[in-house]
RNA sequence: GCCCGGGUGGUGGAAUCGGUAGACACGAGGGACUUAAAAUCCCUUGCCUUUUAAACGGCGUGCGGGUUCAAUUCCCGCCCCGGGCACCA
């Protein structure tokens, strides 16, 4: 009789004993081993665990534990991202230190995470609010400021009312509230610090490249930098020879079409020019309508444009020397590219939009024209811009706007084009007959695309003389009458223009294509059009990107000091290293006013004074907490260094981390800022490589058993220490393990009944002892499923299938149970189950008699030839249907396996007399006979 | 609108260089043990037709087509869900 598995004490047994054997440390022990370095984000403490930080640690941890097994030295660190708001928070509501209430937290949270009884690597621990730690936070912030990546920049910042602090665009939702506390975000122009990311862009996106992420990772980053690639073009003001309006545009082929410049209100141009803008009055007004109106509501593009015209300024188009008008309107952005515009309303819906509503000229100068054509559908439109027809079905009756599908049925020998004439033909004359059409004049703008293919356009002057136009995909253009639709001829597609411009038509297209009326460079494609006009008006190639410099000063207390003084003339100086760190004073008070808390501070003002001299003053703001967390993965490595942050030995040694498991939340921010921090430190020499984190695994989301996020307000949160207590460590871990694949884009919903099963497998490993019998007892069949379930269960650790890994365990136990297992499978079994169960195997390999311990016993190789099935059952197809099955071996050949067959009543049966033709065979996979139907 | 993912039993999920769909687990149903319950063990469990039962057969991986001896897997079209970006010029 085995005995009871009393979770709570093995586990608190095995915790003690291996802290005490320092098991888990990295030390020195395994130097002359190969290298890896395993990283999950830290976490920030705030005196309690949730299942969440279990699913972040937990499960890694089987991955590390099968890497030491396999004789890797792993680091495995653990620590604290200790600065930040809940700290300050806690401490106004119970009027205490912070530093008090984090350090309690921090200790509570030690325990928490020792029950998990995870292999962390805890001689090499950190934490943010450790002044060895923020010491090196405030050194490297004045080496960025000596280098000007960190700067006093002024800009307009997004400033949330209820934390009265400043934060970073990333940091703002996309309803643009708080992502902290949801409050609506204000701007506001502050002079700000800042940090120079922008410089990095390029790295940035370029070097994601060589990374070993996830394309969706990389793609959302490449998405928030958002680089556009286009040209910076200077258009002179009439009205001052001297001054010009610069305008970043990604089309300069589009040139000759720009009929109107557009500046954003807040545009230093307006101002600078009021003498000379005859309507200020009205221009004023809009400005301080726009300011009021928020973000979110300008942002909202179905909003109908709205703009004022600069009267008594006009710009000159450098490609024709034209004068045109110079507007300001709220559709173009301050802060993206230079704040200007240049207006192309043929080709641009914005600018058509625009220059609808204001009644401006519309110059059309790129055509689309291919030899392809492929519609999926068809639209008619009358003068008067109302849809008559789209995509209507062949029987039902034209009924005007009414939407339903047409085209599409190309009969066999018709080209596309002649298909749809056909059926447009077809659908008109049974308008005419049935209903005496309406349809006599049509016209279609199409632009638009459906289901992201764009859709075939027609284009109806008249019933008796029409012109039709195909358009499709990149492109393409016919136009013929609707008498011979047949004989349909390409044409050039300016004479389609003008027929459509003199008719009063517009049709506008964003897409590349051939230049009309673009003087010498009709003709040009859109491409080589770009560099030669941008050439020939002196502009500059360039890339303009989404992406906005960091922001990192927050006017609250509990933060890492930003360690710059003020001389008496105001200039800013980097607080000298010996003085490092530069500490918080503690005779603060934090409640939040909008002022920084350390503004009131003596102390901190006596200190500066007392080192720099009279008159000087100390920042008074601290950092962004994302600035402790852009570089821990440094401190781990040499926590113990007080020369250095990190010397470059270490850094030779770890980095870069192989393998980074954390949150698909961190993806454009904790991910962004640490890959600039580490490019940054390594463009100053400070580091050894470009890129911090080799491999990245964003891990998915544990939803509360209805199926919903847990939160306290739905009542469905699962207490993990409460489930530790109940069922053990090692259940809850393997519960976790077993939901579905670990860094998928799927969120799983916890299961009472779920874990319940776990924890019967555990029960079950614990009573396995009981089936063991002597070596030279066990089947034959038996050693071939341990070889098996191991094979499995090595290659699917590896890529994060700790599912299908804890699968093949069950599979075995099974089994095992069922058939007997010998001391030597019972060995290996164990090992192969210690990273999933570590306390649990730990205790039963102690039982068998091992007085080392199993996590060092190394991980159970197994026998290629013994795994490999002996025989295998294999589906029958007659005819490509399911039949019947065979067991052959796996190597069996056709002849065999026909064999098989003819000895298989069954099969031969379904066969009877019909004649086989011919046979398929697949070794180990399948045989299909194809027969003669009788 | 653009860019990524993803749709498989009652549930979580297996299986994709095309080859017996539903491993493993949960839940459910039935049985054993028990005075009883819990726990444990055994059996059944994609759907449909038929049947005491089974066999046989048919259908089945979001929908409609296609390629193939063979499609969850490849191709075309569509629908739905999740994530990122968005008046970014």
């Amino acid at each position: 009789m085995h005995k009871k598995f009393d979770h709570q004490a093995i586990e608190k047994k095995w915790q003690e004993e291996w802290k005490q054997a320092g098991l888990n440390d990295v030390g020195v022990r395994d130097n002359d081993k190969e290298k890896e370095y395993v990283l999950v984000e830290w976490p920030y403490p705030s005196g309690n665990l949730h299942i969440g930080h279990w699913y972040a640690f937990a499960v890694p941890d089987i991955y590390v534990r099968y890497q030491r097994m396999q004789g890797k030295q792993v680091l495995y660190p653990m620590g604290f991202d200790a600065f930040g708001l809940p700290a300050e928070n806690a401490a106004i509501k119970h009027n205490k230190n912070p530093r008090e209430w984090t350090e309690q937290n921090i200790e509570y949270m030690k325990t928490q995470l020792a029950s998990m009884g995870n292999a962390f690597s805890w001689d090499k621990t950190c934490s943010s609010t450790d002044p060895e730690y923020f010491k090196w936070t405030q050194w490297m912030f004045t080496k960025f400021f000596e280098e000007k990546i960190a700067y006093r920049g002024k800009g307009v910042v997004n400033w949330c009312s209820s934390c009265n602090t400043v934060i970073a665009n990333e940091q703002v939702q996309s309803d643009n509230t708080c992502e902290r506390c949801d409050t609506e975000i204000e701007k506001k122009m502050m002079p700000q610090w800042m940090l120079k990311i922008t410089d990095f862009a390029d790295d940035l996106i370029d070097d994601l490249d060589s990374l070993d992420w996830p394309s969706h990772i990389k793609d959302a980053q490449r998405n928030w930098i958002g680089r556009s690639e286009g040209a910076l073009i200077s258009f002179k003001l009439k009205s001052d020879a001297d001054s010009s309006i610069e305008v970043f545009t990604t089309r300069p082929d589009t040139l000759f079409g720009a009929t109107y410049i557009v500046l954003a209100p807040e545009h230093e141009m307006v101002t600078k020019n009021k003498s000379e803008i005859k309507n200020w009055d009205e221009v004023e007004q809009y400005i301080k309508t726009a300011a009021k109106t928020a973000e979110q509501d300008r942002l909202d593009n179905t909003k109908e444009k709205t703009g004022v015209k600069l009267e008594g300024i006009t710009a000159i188009n450098p490609a024709n020397n034209e004068e045109i008008p110079v507007y300001i309107a709220d559709y173009v952005l301050a802060g993206y590219g230079t704040g200007a515009i240049m207006a192309v309303p043929a080709h641009d819906e914005r600018d058509f939009e625009f220059a609808k509503k204001f009644n401006l000229p519309i110059n059309f100068v790129v055509t689309e024209v291919s030899e392809k054509v492929d519609a999926a559908g068809a639209l008619l439109i009358n003068k008067e811009g109302e849809v008559l027809l789209q995509k209507r079905t062949k029987d039902a009756p034209v009924d005007p706007g009414l939407i339903t599908t047409f085209g599409g049925n190309i009969e066999e020998g018709e080209s596309v084009v002649e298909g749809l004439a056909r059926e447009l033909r077809e659908e008109l004359e049974l308008d005419i007959a049935t209903n005496g059409s309406t349809a006599r004049l049509l016209y279609s703008v199409m632009p638009k695309t459906h289901a992201g293919k764009k859709i075939a356009v027609f284009l109806i002057t008249d019933v008796d003389d029409s012109a039709l136009v195909l358009h499709e995909g990149e492109s393409i253009v016919k136009l013929g009458s609707l008498k011979d639709l047949e004989n349909l001829k390409i044409q050039d597609m300016s004479e389609v223009i003008e027929r459509l411009v003199s008719d009063g038509i517009q049709t506008i297209s964003s897409n590349a294509g051939t230049l009309i009326n673009s003087g010498e460079f009709s003709g040009l494609d859109s491409e080589e059009a770009k560099t030669a006009i941008t050439e020939k008006v002196g502009g500059k190639i360039t890339n303009t990107y989404r992406l906005r410099d960091w922001s990192i000063g927050r006017q609250r207390y509990w933060g890492v000091p930003i360690p710059i003084v003020y001389d008496p003339e105001g200039k800013a100086h980097p607080v000298p290293q010996e003085h490092l760190p530069w500490t918080l004073p503690e005779d603060v008070d934090f409640t939040p006013t909008g002022e920084p808390p350390l503004t009131k501070s003596v102390e901190l003002k006596k200190r500066t004074e007392d080192i720099f001299g009279e008159g000087w003053t100390p920042e008074v703001e601290t950092m962004d907490t994302f600035v402790d967390s852009s570089w821990y993965y440094l401190r781990y490595i040499d926590n113990q260094n007080d020369e250095e942050f990190s010397s470059m030995e270490a850094q030779k040694k770890w980095l870069p981390v192989d393998l980074y498991f954390g949150g698909a939340e961190h993806t454009t921010m904790h991910l962004l800022y640490s890959r600039f921090w580490q490019k940054a430190l390594h463009r100053l020499g400070l580091a050894e490589h470009n890129e911090p984190y080799k491999r990245r695994i964003n891990r998915s989301l544990i939803l509360g058993p209805d199926g919903n996020k847990m939160s306290k307000s739905k009542g469905n949160v699962i207490d993990p220490d409460e489930q530790v207590k109940l069922v053990g460590a090692d259940t809850v871990k393997m519960y976790l393990a077993f939901m579905g694949p670990y860094g998928e884009v799927a969120n799983y919903p916890w299961d009472m009944g779920g874990i319940a099963g776990l924890r019967r497998f555990l029960e079950r490993v614990n009573g396995l002892s009981e089936h063991v019998v002597d070596n030279e007892d066990e089947t034959e069949e038996m050693t071939h499923q341990i070889h098996k379930a191991l094979k499995k269960v090595t290659e699917d650790v590896l890529q994060f299938k700790f599912n299908t890994a804890i699968s093949a365990l069950m599979v075995y136990i099974n089994e095992a149970e069922k058939n007997g297992l010998s001391v030597q499978s019972y060995d290996l079994f164990l090992r192969a189950l210690a990273p999933f169960a570590p306390h649990l195997v730990e205790d039963l390999w102690a039982d068998a008699g091992r007085t080392d311990s199993i996590h060092q016993a190394g991980w159970p190789a197994y026998d290629l030839d013994l795994a490999a099935d002996k025989e295998v059952t294999i589906g029958v197809q007659i005819n490509g249907k399911m039949r019947g099955q065979i067991t052959l071996a796996p190597d069996a050949t056709e002849a065999e396996a026909v064999a098989a067959v003819q000895k298989n009543e069954g099969l031969l049966a379904k066969i009877a007399d019909a004649e086989v033709k011919k046979v398929i065979y697949v070794p180990a996979r399948i045989l299909n006979l194809l027969v003669n139907e009788k």
